[in-house]
DNA sequence: AAAAATAATTGAAATACTTTCAAATAACTC
DNA sequence: GAGTTATTTGAAAGTATTTCAATTATTTTT
């Protein structure tokens, strides 16, 4: 969990204004290890963390986060926005019947060739999702 | 675009009761090229073919469609759901200013390792999407 | 080919998530 | 500290999707 300090250089490195409510997202947001998480899911633990501040401020904020490029969206689940507070280039993990979501590294997943970019296009981000699902059971006394 | 017997010969495959309104958003679905299409959009598309059928029916259906497996879910825009007829592995351009969907096929795209995938797990599926944007433009005249 | 059983379609209502609104408040600038 | 500008807020609206219960269609059984 950042102090108020680190959050508020942080703010003004973006050039975003550090209100009170702003700090609050941020040291949440920004800890050692990062994040996956969603607009709903932030409001929660501000509140459970004693913040006062509305969900429309949430998603006002992370939108502006998201522009000052501190966080990025991840679309793995219908319906549903996770920001990520790790704007490294990298990868994810989805287990599908938890909604969790983990980091694959970039280093971990390379790319041994990428397809011919159609003209006047250049490329903007390059995402691999590998969807997991519980191993079906192969235990041999279970056969018919 | 299908006709109706091969349409509900795919649709008995899949043991999935041919009725009029399957029929007729299968004719549309599986054409000779892959489609990428929002319930929406496929709603429309078979209202303008004459098609007599409501919204709630295109979203049933697709959704039997996926469970079926004859179509796939692409999550590439926030709060919007595409179904992609292409069921092979494959891969995405996806043009962020007119939210264009462009197939990659699976040998234009290799990845060259994958990370250890956490025990218990299988892989369901890897999904890359490359996004892309319109190139900025460089040319040197117009630098200050 | 009826009758019985099962499943699909429908408009409408409900849900889920996100954005927008306009008024009040807070943060910056000089 | 007055004036300017941006942010916060609850409420309302917007968008995408699902669910509901009644009707209708399809399949199965006899």
């Amino acid at each position: 969990m950042l102090n108020s300090l680190k959050a508020i250089e942080l703010l003004k490195k973006v050039a975003l204004r550090p209100t009170k409510q702003r700090i609050a997202l941020t040291k949440i947001l920004f800890q050692e290890n990062h994040l996956h998480i969603t607009a709903e899911q932030l409001h929660s633990e501000a509140i459970r963390k004693g913040y006062k501040i509305s969900l429309a401020t949430v998603y006002n904020a992370l939108n502006r986060f998201k522009e000052a490029g501190i966080v990025k969206q991840v679309l793995v689940e219908p319906g549903k926005i996770y920001f990520d507070t790790n704007t490294e280039p990298h990868h994810h993990f989805y287990i599908e019947e938890t909604g969790e979501l983990l980091d694959v590294s970039d280093d971990e997943c390379k790319i041994a060739s990428l397809p011919l970019i159609p003209a006047e296009y250049t490329i903007n981000q390059v995402q691999i999702t590998i969807r997991l699902e519980k191993s079906k059971d192969e235990d041999p006394r279970s056969r018919k």
